[in-house]
DNA sequence: AATTAAATACGAAACTTTTCGTAAAAAATT
DNA sequence: AATTTTTTACGAAAAGTTTCGTATTTAATT
């Protein structure tokens, strides 16, 4: 069963994913108010993103009552995780721990933040069973 | 004494950036040539955004010899630093250790790398003096 | 029922980024 | 010296993304 990965969002397109996580299934005229609290944007041109976005897979809608409504139809987790992987790639060759080390130094954490990423590396070490020497190619 | 924020580079001009960092002075016919062992890019496909580089003050060149040298006008951690801070902001709504859990997850980390990681937070908490608790706004 | 309001559909303009064709200049080769 | 090759300069086509104007449809209001 192979499944066809819908295409990565563009920029205008994640905001609008954005809106519906937060919001969950919400109407382009509720989309577009929220979008307008950070910048102006046109009423019609959020319909036209979240028309396209059906288009593209990354959005369903509900078409029965007039008003139609939207939601996301790909997760946060999923979409996160593809532009993460891509972003790495691009920007870090590769190197995601390095990308790990400079967000630790850029950013500001938290105690239980920070506990919280050390329990997850005490779980990654104790689970680590082969290919774990040396960086990959 | 303000220094002006050099643009973000575009996706091929990072490409091409990555070669600058990698390589050192580079001449348009040798960057091409590293690009090609991806995926064919025209000579002058490469030229000219080498040149827009130039303008956007991404890159340098040394225009003294008949073939001119390029190189990075930019530092390649300045440059991740910058494009990962966008990425948090628009991918992971500013969370950035939300972030850095992904990465971990996601991706395949040695013991070394870990223990480096580590070793990072340890410090991160010792010199921890305030604005520690909850997560930011 | 006529008018006003709200929503979708459609297409194209505006803007950004990428790609490349063509010309001109300079160097190397024959 | 003529020809071929290499390089830069310039401009514009091609492609991708964002924005919005206008028409149409459907519902709500008067």
């Amino acid at each position: 069963m192979e499944k066809k990965p819908w295409p990565r969002p563009t920029e205008a397109e994640l905001e609008i994913l954005q809106v519906l996580w937060a919001r969950g299934a919400s109407t382009v005229r509720e989309v577009n108010e929220v979008l307008n609290a950070n910048r102006e944007v046109g009423y019609t041109t959020t319909l036209k993103l979240m028309q396209i976005m059906v288009e593209k897979g990354l959005a369903a809608r509900d078409t029965s009552t007039r008003t139609h409504v939207y939601t996301a139809a790909v997760t946060e987790q999923d979409t996160q995780r593809q532009l993460l992987d891509k972003f790495v790639d691009t920007t870090f060759r590769g190197a995601a721990m390095k990308m790990v080390m400079q967000a630790l130094g850029n950013h500001q954490a938290s105690e239980s933040e920070l506990d919280e990423i050390k329990a997850l590396i005490e779980q990654l070490e104790s689970g680590q069973q082969s290919g774990g020497s040396g960086t990959e190619a």
